[in-house]
DNA sequence: TGATGCGTTTGGAACGATCAAGGAGGGTCG
DNA sequence: CGACCCTCCTTGATCGTTCCAAACGCATCA
């Protein structure tokens, strides 16, 4: 017999049914879920059975009430543009729910606004429907963290924030340059010493740093940058005709780009003109997408650690929502080098 | 001053605060909010001030308690195996977040065990903090369809119920046998008459219904199917291998494959043998992933058109959610084909 | 014996919303 | 004039949990 007399059959039961069942009060068996250390070794026993018996789960919304937090945390979800080869958002959402859910926390997903960087952080916020926000796509600026800082709300940040190096919040980071640097240092190993940037436009903090990755790295080889460099917008299309120009007017033996989409645009003008990716003529991309990994003979790409950037940014999390909250400061993380055929001689 | 004494002053407005403000009671207040016809219109507009002078949003906690709902939609999130072409998840679940957020719903993530399908989704059931689930990934059977059902858990499949058509959830699929015709069909009217079919071992349910696809366009014009039809594993080493003995035994000109990273390996093939994607041989895939976007020189592909699974998808959410629930039979929605240059002679 | 202390358990009061009745005020009708 | 209805709004109870302060049993000690 249930507490409520016109208990429908089907109803979850509660702490109450359980507590009666065990012979005990509420509160105890809130203990036994939460902190069973102050229970009596038997006492936790006869609990723990009546748990079982019932198939007894906390109630979520009743417990979000009381502790006031939701255990929830927000991602804006945007798409990967169609046709460009960026394919990043799948792996390190998979990473972050992994991992948040191993701290005890769900991801939920709200759409985005492209117009409009906060639209729906709000509502989330006041409604307290999410416990933290982690704030990704800060390629340009950062709207969205120096509004979530006004609101006060907590929040981690993918991406560093470029255009306010004082800022309070988070943030985890993978270093571009040094990506970058990775793919340029392999090509002169290789034997290159003409070899190409293509970029995207001067206005991308994220693409500018990556940038700085070649620059610095031709220069302390005393190799040429000069008309060696171009800056396009992130698609196929672009990247094609960049490298067109760039094999016209500037000869390189090799191309490094800020992405495998762009990577993707070389490939076809190589594949145009008859020249054999790899042989010829090398690339390397970045982000390690799935295209870099499918595509004849393989693109050499800079991966991202996504699983790592999804661990410290729930360290973060659990850092700022902690009791006492501990600040954590930025963490910037080194990707690593896939090497494949688009970048070897034999093609393999 | 606020209702209570000791109060916070970074705490969220409540129900009672508007009230208060308001001059009115914390029902009415609840009314304007959810049921604004029941006010007058003096009224509401004095409420609707004072909601927006403290920036008032319902707590989601309190009111999911009340109302037994969360109005969270669960998804379990696995991800895309490293080495496939295969990104439609992502493309999904954008379109499902967008959809579901019209219709007042967010999308939670949690993992999956890939040994235990049925693992994650009895806690969130048991603790109501989901109102439903999308089940997915039902290409081998659906175990996690017979496990919700069995629960009694408000659930729509996107996959048909292959192994039990008397299954009585809602489901949305795509036709993916349609979808294969259309490419075959193509590949004949382009001139083609030995089409091979690369597809997935027997036991994929998807994978015969789209082989059957070939099968049938390919008898209804009389055209030969014997020897040219291959069974793998879904890799791009598999479809590489497989288009290499079809070649070699069967001397098949065109390939239509049962996803994009067969039809990758098949691109591999050709490209090892200094033939031409689309010039000497016509390649389709399955998907429209990514990769078939950027890939040179085109990939040509069946593409799902997931924005509307993930329309019907609420809509049927919306009918098993609803009061009195609605019940909603299976829908099966037409797939596209994108004609890329990987079957045309001209490469574009 | 009674006071003190400690480890364990308990009952009452929130958390902030909605549900289910009920009441004030005005109009209509027999 | 009173009964009745309708509209609009209010009051009290409730959802299931955790927080708080107090009480319990039991042992120790003066």
């Amino acid at each position: 017999m249930s507490r409520i007399p016109g208990r429908v059959p089907t109803a979850p039961p509660t702490l109450a049914d359980v507590a009666e069942l065990a012979g005990v009060s509420r509160q105890t068996v809130s203990n036994a879920v939460n902190n069973p250390d102050l229970l009596r070794a038997d006492t936790l026993a006869r609990v723990q059975e009546a748990i079982d018996d019932l198939g007894y789960s906390p109630n979520r919304a009743a417990r979000n009430l009381r502790t006031r937090s939701s255990q929830l945390i927000g991602l804006r979800f945007t798409p990967a543009q169609e046709g460009t080869a960026n394919s990043m958002v799948e792996r390190f959402v998979h990473s972050l729910v992994e991992t948040s859910s191993a701290a005890g926390y769900h991801v939920l997903l709200f759409p985005g606004d492209p117009d409009d960087p906060t639209a729906g952080y709000d509502d989330l916020l006041r409604s307290t429907a999410v416990d933290a926000f982690i704030a990704t796509d800060t390629y340009l600026g950062n709207p969205q963290a120096a509004w979530l800082e006004s609101r006060r709300a907590p929040f981690v940040a993918f991406g560093r924030p470029w255009d306010n190096p004082d800022a309070g919040h988070p943030w985890v980071d993978v270093d571009g340059a040094a990506g970058v640097e990775l793919a340029t240092t392999h090509l002169i190993d290789s034997g290159h010493t003409r070899i190409a940037w293509i970029g995207w436009r001067k206005e991308s903090f994220i693409g500018e740093d990556r940038r700085a990755g070649w620059t610095r790295t031709m220069r302390s080889r005393d190799l040429p940058t000069t008309g060696l460099a171009s800056r396009v917008e992130e698609s196929v299309a672009s990247g094609r005709e960049a490298a067109a120009v760039l094999l016209d007017e500037a000869k390189p033996t090799a191309f490094v780009c800020a992405s495998d989409t762009l990577a993707m645009g070389v490939m076809h003008t190589l594949t145009d003109r008859g020249l054999t990716v790899g042989r010829d003529v090398a690339v390397v991309g970045f982000d390690d997408s799935q295209v870099a990994q499918v595509v004849p003979p393989g693109l050499t790409s800079v991966r991202q650690p996504l699983e790592d950037v999804a661990i410290e940014v729930v360290r973060a999390l659990e850092g700022l929502l902690g009791h006492p909250p501990v600040e954590s400061k930025g963490v910037l993380l080194a990707p690593e080098l896939i090497v494949r055929g688009s970048s070897q001689a034999d093609g393999h």
